[in-house]
Formats: C-alpha cells, sequence, structure tokens
RNA sequence: GGCGGCGUAGCUCAGUGGUAGAGCAGGGGAAUCAUAAUCCCUUGGUCGGUGGUUCAAAUCCGCCCGCCGCUACCA
C-alpha cells in the first residue's frame, strides 16, 4: 500500500478576486502533490474557498447579493482560477457546504467537552475589515476624531457576549511542540517568530461572534456563530471526512504540509495545533509559508493598479512558463521580485535555450541518423558516466529539496545536469562523428536521451505539458513516467516521433 | 523599546576560519548538430563601516551605519 502524504493550500477568502498570492501557493502545492503522486505516494492535494465572516456578509450587501450568491460567484472565479494555473487538486472544499459544518461542530463539542471552551464577555474596539479587535493603545486618531487601527481599518466599539478559548493556558504544550518538531514552521525565520510571540505569552482567543449571522452555528449556543479562523482551519479536517471513520479521505490526517502565505503564520503554526491539541487531535506535520511577489520592483496593491491577473499572466506567457518562472525565481519562503525581463531571461535563456534546444538538437540527430529510432547503449567512455550519474542523481536530490519546498534549488539541480548535457554534445560533436565514427555517434545520442529522460521525468510536476511533450519526444512510454519507473532501460530501437519545439522563445509583440 | 534577519561582482544570490564563487548582463574566441541556440576563456568585488580574537576572518566577538521582519508600548 502506498503511503499517504496530504498537503493543501489555504482556502481563500471569498472577499476578493484571485490575485498572483493566490496563483503561487497554490501552484507551489500543485508542484509539490505532483511530485508525490510521482514519486509513489497516495496523494491527497485540497483546495478551496472561505466564505463565511462579516466581511463577505458586507461585501455580498455592497454588491447587492445575499451571502450565500456572493460566495457562489467568487468561489466559481477561485476554482476557475485553479483550473488555469493546471492545479491537480483532488477536492475543492467551500466552508458553506453542510459536510463542514458537521466538522466544526463537532470539533466545537470536543474542544468544549475537554473544558477548553468558556462564555465570557467581550468588549472593545473592533475593525470589521481585520475581523479583529484592538486594545485602545493600538489605535490612532485621525483629526476627524475616529479611530483607524495599526492596519488603517477603521474600527467600531463593540460589545457582545462571546465564546473563549483557553490559549493561555497552552504556551508551554506549544513551546515542547515546537521544540520536538523542529521542521513544523518553516522556513526558519518565520519559526523563531512564531516561538518568541508564543514565548512573550498568550492571550485567550474569542471564538464566536453574536453580531452577525453569515457564520456556523455554535452548537447549543442561539445567537454564536463561530470566529472565522476556527471555521476556516478546520477545512482541512473537514476533507478527510473527520469524524467519519468510514469516510474515502480517512486516514489522511494530520496533514503533511499545509502551503500558506506568510501573513497567516500565526493562525496556522498558534491557533490551529492548539485547537487541534484541545479536541485530542494531531497537529499538521509542518506549515510552510511563502513570501510576497514584487512587480517590476513595486509591491502589488490596488491603489498602485499593478495588481497582476494570474490568468492574464499565464495567457501572456504560457502556464508552464509561469509555474517554472514562480518556482525558479525565488526561494519559497523569501519574498522577491518579478519583472517582464525576469521572466522573458528565464523563459528564453532557461527554457528555450538551454533545455528546449538542447532535445531539439539532440533529437534532430537521430531523427536524422538513426531513422528516428532510439539507438542502443554502448560501452560508456567516462565522460558518459559521468552524465548519466548526475542526471541519474536528480530523483534523490529533487526529492530532498521537495520535502524542504526549497523548489528553486531543486530546479538548479537539474539545470546543472542540463548544462553539463550542453557541454557533453558539444564536445562529443556527434554531428562530426557522423563521418568518422557512427557507432560511437549513435552511443553518445543515446547517452544524451538516457539523460533527458530523468530531467524530464523530475520535471514534470514543475511543467506537466511540456514535459508530457518532451517525454513522448524521447519514446518514454506515458506509463513509464514515474520515478520507480526510471530504474528500467528504455527500449533499444523505439520508434521517436519527428521533433518538435517544446518551448518557443518568448518574442516581443510588435507595438 | 525588545527579539531576529539581512547588507558579498552592474543585477539576483551561494559561500560560516585557511589566498573570493555561481547564474544573468559585459568582452574575446570556437563550433555550426540545434529554437541566431551551444561550448570555452575572460573583465569585474578594500565581502556595509570600525575595533578586536587568531598564525589566518566574508566567515568568530564588540560597537556603529543602513534595510527588513516579528513583537511590545512608556513619559
Amino acid at each position: 500500500m502506498k503511503p499517504k502524504f496530504y498537503v493543501t493550500t489555504p482556502i481563500y477568502y471569498v472577499n476578493g478576486a484571485p490575485h498572483i498570492g493566490h496563483a503561487y501557493t497554490s501552484i507551489a502545492a500543485d508542484v509539490l502533490a505532483r511530485w508525490k503522486r510521482l514519486d509513489g505516494f497516495d496523494v491527497f492535494f485540497l483546495t478551496g474557498t472561505d466564505e463565511h465572516g462579516q466581511k463577505v456578509e458586507k461585501a455580498a450587501a455592497a454588491a447587492g447579493l445575499d451571502p450565500r450568491g456572493f460566495a457562489d460567484r467568487v468561489a466559481a472565479d477561485f476554482r476557475d482560477m485553479a483550473d488555469k494555473m493546471g492545479l491537480s487538486h483532488d477536492d475543492f472544499i467551500r466552508t458553506t457546504e453542510t459536510r463542514h459544518t458537521a466538522t466544526c461542530q463537532e470539533l466545537w463539542r470536543r474542544i468544549a467537552d475537554n473544558g477548553h471552551i468558556y462564555l465570557g464577555h467581550y468588549e472593545g474596539f473592533y475593525a470589521v475589515r481585520d475581523e479583529a479587535f484592538y486594545d485602545e493603545s493600538e489605535l490612532t486618531t485621525k483629526p476627524d476624531g475616529t479611530r483607524i487601527a495599526p492596519s488603517g481599518a477603521p474600527v467600531e466599539w463593540v460589545r457582545e457576549p462571546s465564546y473563549f478559548f483557553d490559549l493561555s493556558k497552552w504556551q508551554d504544550k506549544l513551546l515542547r511542540f515546537y521544540e520536538e518538531n523542529p521542521d513544523f514552521i518553516a522556513p526558519n525565520s518565520r519559526r523563531n517568530e512564531v516561538m518568541s510571540f508564543v514565548r512573550g505569552g498568550l492571550n485567550d482567543l474569542s471564538i464566536s461572534r453574536t453580531t452577525f449571522n453569515w457564520g456556523i452555528p455554535v452548537p447549543d449556543a442561539p445567537g454564536h456563530v463561530m470566529y472565522v479562523w476556527l471555521d476556516a482551519l478546520t477545512n482541512y479536517l473537514t476533507a478527510t471526512g473527520w469524524p467519519d471513520e468510514s469516510a474515502e479521505r480517512w486516514g489522511f490526517w494530520p496533514a503533511d504540509v499545509h502551503l500558506i502565505g506568510k501573513d497567516i503564520i500565526r493562525f496556522h503554526a498558534v491557533y490551529w495545533p492548539a485547537f487541534l491539541m484541545a479536541a485530542g487531535l494531531a497537529p499538521p506535520k509542518r506549515v510552510s509559508s511563502n513570501g510576497w511577489w514584487t512587480v517590476e520592483g513595486e509591491k502589488m496593491s490596488k491603489s498602485l493598479g499593478n495588481v497582476i491577473e494570474p490568468r492574464n499572466l499565464v495567457a501572456t506567457y504560457g502556464l508552464d512558463q509561469v509555474r517554472y518562472f514562480f518556482m525558479r525565481e525565488k526561494p519559497f519562503g523569501a519574498d522577491g521580485s518579478m519583472s517582464h525581463a525576469s521572466l522573458v531571461t528565464r523563459i528564453n535563456v532557461e527554457l528555450a535555450n538551454d533545455l528546449g534546444n538542447l532535445a531539439q538538437r539532440s533529437l534532430s540527430l537521430i531523427a536524422r541518423n538513426c531513422e528516428g529510432r532510439l539507438p542502443a547503449r554502448g560501452e560508456a567512455t567516462a565522460e558518459d558516466t559521468a552524465l548519466l550519474d548526475a542526471a541519474n542523481a536528480l530523483p534523490g536530490l529533487v526529492r530532498d529539496k521537495m520535502d524542504r519546498q526549497v523548489f528553486h534549488e531543486a530546479l538548479e539541480d537539474v539545470w546543472k545536469v542540463i548544462r553539463a548535457a550542453n557541454g557533453y554534445i558539444d564536445r562529443q560533436a556527434p554531428w562530426a562523428l557522423k563521418k568518422t565514427d557512427p557507432a560511437r555517434m549513435a552511443v553518445v545520442l543515446r547517452v544524451l536521451v538516457d539523460a533527458m529522460r530523468p530531467v524530464a521525468v523530475v520535471l514534470q510536476p514543475f511543467m506537466p505539458r511540456s514535459m508530457a511533450n518532451m517525454l513522448d519526444q524521447l519514446g518514454v512510454p506515458v506509463e513509464a513516467r514515474d520515478i520507480a519507473s526510471l530504474a528500467a532501460p528504455l527500449a533499444d530501437g523505439t520508434a521517436l516521433p519527428p521533433p518538435s519545439g517544446v518551448f518557443p522563445r518568448h518574442v516581443e509583440e510588435a507595438a
């Protein structure tokens, strides 16, 4: 039986339209999910939308819709974005589904039964936009007398009864958990921040609201709906069918990794494990957070008008090209920048020139000089062996990098082999061997195919369509494209299709 | 204010004690199988500043400057 692997994206808040940040985290999760499938795991890849809360209620009203209708519309947009990004998710969860209500309410009951919830009273300055309370000291007063939160959101004085989660009691348990699970939070800089935050002491957390209705009702507490983050985080559990042990996805919890943006680390790395432990459940194994993109050197913002719609990016540069750029250009956990120039450089230099042209020049030599059939392997020279060894080491190298979400390093490992292959073909010069030693020429061309095979196989998660095309051209059977299949050599004499470019160069449109 | 991180070639960054590295960009050459692609060679840096430890520091320690993140908040 295959080992299980459960990876998630955040569920996206339907308050606004999909943007680069959503697409980026989702593509990273997809790359990881595809890699694990390729590497022999039974994968469950979840994405979806977060649809409750006062912000949605208000946004819906502003749009002249009821919350449900509004959420339907935006959720459909996120689903479309997922399709356009080529996501291979196994489930798309919406927090407005009945299965989710059931799981949330049961989780609440377990936490309450274990004595971690009490009814209290909250009053304070509340910012609807942030869905958060603020202490008076955090606020600034504008000249007109209104107060605003540090985020710039307007606040209002709110007084309401509220259920509380006894988060203050979890400080030591959380710290012990972080110590015992050093890989729980990535990157390490974020881990330090989280631990520092928890060491500073935790306050009990208000986990219900009575001022609006668009949420999941608290069990046996009329008028109370659940705090949006308790609702939202629980989606990861809902999708596994919990608490139904006969559910199809039972056994996937705890999740192997939650991929998230750096803005929601606290919820995932502090609140979420505390909620779960309070309910007697295992925390996720890892929370890996990513940084932001700047565009042409500037932060993306609505006011600057430079917000990039991921589907437009894909329309301009191509899906696999964008996926590659995202994973290649910056470390996953760090901030980074994208620009037209940097996209074109990656696409033309690395995809078209380095990899695409390597395939093209090798395969056209085979087409012309070997009757379009895969040459047999011959006696390997030291140079042959060096190249093949480097190529065959890729699965192990990539596996290690994937497990740590250092995607850009995995790709660098692959490109080292691609560059070595270009050096190899130049030195061996099969076009010259054609006249002097045709037998050796055939061996050289076979070495190139054998080196490109693992390259194309491990790149599949990053660029599924392009690599399917390349593997077709390399004569790798569709059913033999996983990591395990690399152990068996390709059949000598396999007929190869006429070569055609895998990656076109990006040429500027004439103005 | 506290905690943490960063500051290395024009650009993006790797390098944690032993005479400075990669990719891109720039320059020169080779080759001409290939998507005018490739390969080789090469210019370029007082490794933020300063003081110290050491036979030896980008690498360890102190201080300073600049940038960033998390967090806290007083008169």
